[in-house]
RNA sequence: UGCGGGGUGGAGCAGUGGUAGCUCGUUGGGCUCAUAACCCAAAGGUCGUAGGUUCGAGUCCUGCCCCCGCUACCA
């Protein structure tokens, strides 16, 4: 590894608008620690930073629903978030927040350099403009009625039912979410980051010079760059975030994701007022940003392009972006509750920081996603920690306690084993290493892993239980190499597990160690004193797992009953209004999945008046098989609508069930095809 | 829609052209110092799918299917 003065590692800024989550850790903070303990052991000189970020349109609208103001949001959670992270042993320098004065300042000063260079492009376009509220709507803050599939409460961006990308001009009936009024369209004036200038430095320095990134992240940035670059908006028209500092940006804000990236900077500066630029401005500083996979354009593309605009920066290292994390193979949510909340469980298991570092680590999704289980968790514990780490551990100790009175027992003569177990340590700390500087995690706690089997191994090929009724100079020998062992283990794991090794040093006494000794096979010296010795790991048994699936389990039916909360009634209509629509009942012909959709179903209905053709969104509920043969309720004279090149003539009508599944709503006995119904 | 990543024994992963490997689980044996822990052995995979290139393909090429992400402010 090439040598560096300084290592400056950042974690994604968390956002402001909910709790930690398993999903966060084992994508970031975990593998962020690991490595900065790393470092740190390893007398790098290195800043860690982490920091919320708290600006942007989901706060506020967060805020909104809860009747308060968006620094009572940005409070609650920062605070809670902070709190977490110390109790959970993630080792921040320092842990700030977008709204401190001092990123305000960097982050304003920032865009005016910029702003100075000319590196800005100035563009009006027209937005929705909320006139009841006087202001210009973010995407979010418009509904309306989904053009593709009806949905009626389709947001500006999306449509969540159908999944179908939108523009707010899509949306039929376009609403403001803020007063419900019609918004307008109106001229607002942007400024905008021109990233196609940036496109042949960032070719050379990406595709060139990175090659070593992860697969994930130099093949997205490849994408990105292929595609051509577009010029990104930098500023928005919203009342919370950091002020546009230009004359004529009166009522706009920095967008959330050019202020955010500066915080890294920011709350350095905060840390080290003199001495930051050491680590942000000078070619022997080492950058690593560690981040999940869907911020990887914003740290690889937009913010690189920033800092070369800015021109005093250096450009991060390395980007290695995991892949996410699943909770019970469903998919982990902020506004569905379906996450293990890190404050949770530290209260639902006090004591236990490690195993769920250890979990996160040795299930991390480097490569791919990955799925969280409790039964997993329980089985790593069990089977991993508990059998194989604190068993090793504490067999040593036990036996050291009854044969030598906790004192550690002189050596004699090595035999071969001995000699190649002791020199494995060495050859596992070399992998260990090679994996940490190479941002393997999952490998890397593997192999420290091994070092516990090979004590295993070692104790139970030696049999120092047996030996001491015949040898006792020869037991002694065997268990000082086991305490040896034990020893190397608790300085290896501690970038991994810092408070088992914490506790493991305690009852070993061990005095302070440097990193390059491990794998020496005499730290202890011959009549050191033990402490008595504790179990490192404990069982997780049955009803504590239980407990957190019942408490998933019951988040689901809430989710569900939830979802199908009865939406609110439709403005009234007249008699006269209802009755020009005309439902009939029908029978299905045949039923076939419209290729390359998820959802759509082409079906022939024989509505009694005509056999035709309708396009219905539920294939994800009913195979094409099932469905010939039942009758359903048709709406016959709807106009005729193309949905992925075939003309849907009418539409079904469904219910949805409290979890999502739709069911015909039908005759309560089978009636003609053709009968109307009113 | 387009682009990127992924699809390998029950689970989680490694493996970029030359006899399919690791951890956990399972089964059998051993040991009994240890939190019924540990050690040894075995079973278990036509490497998503259909073609192609090659003496030889998990690995290279093409088509298709599935999952995730980005495009489109959840790590």
């Amino acid at each position: 590894m090439k040598e560096y003065k300084r290592y400056m590692v950042t974690s994604a800024l968390p956002y402001a608008n909910g709790p930690v989550h398993i999903g966060h850790l084992a994508g970031v903070y975990v593998p962020a620690d690991i490595y900065a303990r790393y470092l740190r052991l390893r007398g790098r000189d290195v800043v860690f930073v982490g920091g919320s970020d708290e600006h942007g349109v989901p706060i506020t609208i967060k805020a909104r629903k809860e009747g308060v103001s968006p620094k009572e949001i940005v409070d609650r959670y920062h605070a809670l978030i902070k709190e977490s992270f110390e109790r959970f042993g993630i080792s921040f320098d320092v842990y700030s927040r977008t709204t401190s004065a001092i990123h305000h300042q960097t982050a304003s000063d920032f865009f005016k350099t910029l702003y100075e260079k000319g590196c800005f492009v100035e563009k009006e376009t027209e937005q929705y403009y909320d006139e009841e509220a006087q202001q210009f709507l973010a995407d979010r803050y418009i509904t309306g009625v989904c053009p593709y599939c009806r949905n009626e409460r389709a947001y500006g961006d999306q449509c969540e039912q159908c999944g179908t990308s939108l523009n707010p001009i899509d949306l039929i009936n376009p609403r403001s979410a803020l007063s419900g009024s019609v918004p307008v369209m109106r001229a607002t004036k942007h400024w905008y980051l021109p990233l196609e200038n940036y496109d042949s430095f960032l070719r050379k320095w990406i595709l060139e010079e990175h090659k070593e990134w992860k697969p994930n992240v130099y093949g997205q940035c490849k994408s990105w760059l292929d595609l051509g670059l577009q010029p990104r908006a930098v500023t928005r028209d919203l009342d919370w975030g950091i002020p546009v500092p230009i004359e004529g940006a009166e009522g706009k804000v920095l967008y959330v994701w050019f202020d955010a990236p500066i915080g890294y900077i920011s709350n350095t500066r905060e840390l080290l007022p003199d001495t930051w630029q050491d680590y942000w401005k000078s070619d022997d500083s080492c950058i690593v940003h560690f981040i999940g996979k869907d911020n990887i354009v914003f740290h690889c593309i937009i913010f690189p392009a920033m800092l070369k605009a800015e021109g005093s920066y250096v450009l991060p290292r390395n980007v290695p972006a995991n892949e996410f994390l699943n909770l019970e193979n469903d998919k982990i949510s902020t506004t569905r509750n379906w996450a293990v909340w890190l404050h949770e469980y530290l209260d639902d298991f006090p004591g236990k920081e490690d195993v769920l570092r250890y979990v996160l680590t040795a299930n991390a999704p480097e490569t791919k996603d990955n799925n969280f289980t409790w039964k997993d968790f329980q089985d790593r514990n069990n089977n991993e920690l508990v059998a194989i780490y604190g068993n090793f551990v504490n067999r040593t100790m036990v036996l050291t306690h009854r044969y030598f009175n906790g004192k550690t027992p002189e050596t004699s003569l090595w035999t071969d084993v001995d000699r190649e177990t002791m020199q494995e340590i060495a050859l596992i700390r070399e992998k260990v290493e090679n994996a940490l500087e190479n941002y393997r995690f999952r490998e890397a706690l593997k192999e420290a892993m091994s070092l516990a089997r090979l004590g295993n191994k070692y104790l139970a090929d030696a049999e120092p239980w047996k030996i001491i009724k015949t040898d006792e100079a020869r037991t002694r020998t065997i268990l000082n190499l086991a305490l040896q062992l034990t020893t190397n283990m608790a300085l290896l794991f501690e970038p991994f597990l810092p408070f088992s090794s914490a506790k493991l040093k305690n009852m070993l006494r061990l005095p302070d160690i440097p990193w390059e000794r491990i794998g020496e096979s005499d730290l202890l010296p011959a009549g050191h004193e033990l402490n008595k010795p504790v179990l490192l790991f404990e069982k997780v048994e049955d009803d504590a797992i239980e407990k957190q699936l019942q408490r998933l389990g019951s988040l689901k039916t809430t989710n569900a009953q939830q979802d199908c909360k009865a939406a609110p009634a439709k403005p009234d209509i007249l008699f006269d209004e209802f009755s020009t629509i005309d439902i009939r009942t029908g029978t299905i012909l045949e039923a076939a999945k419209v290729p390359k959709t998820d959802k759509l179903m082409k079906l022939l209905v024989d509505t009694g008046i005509d056999k035709r053709t309708i396009v219905s969104g539920i294939a994800p509920y009913f195979t094409p098989e099932e469905l010939p043969g039942k009758q359903v309720s048709v709406v016959v004279n709807l106009a005729p609508r193309t949905l992925k090149g075939v003309v849907s003539q009418g539409m079904l009508l469904l219910a949805e069930d409290a979890d999502g599944k739709l069911v015909f709503v039908v005759p309560e006995r089978a009636v003609a095809n053709g009968s109307t119904i009113s």
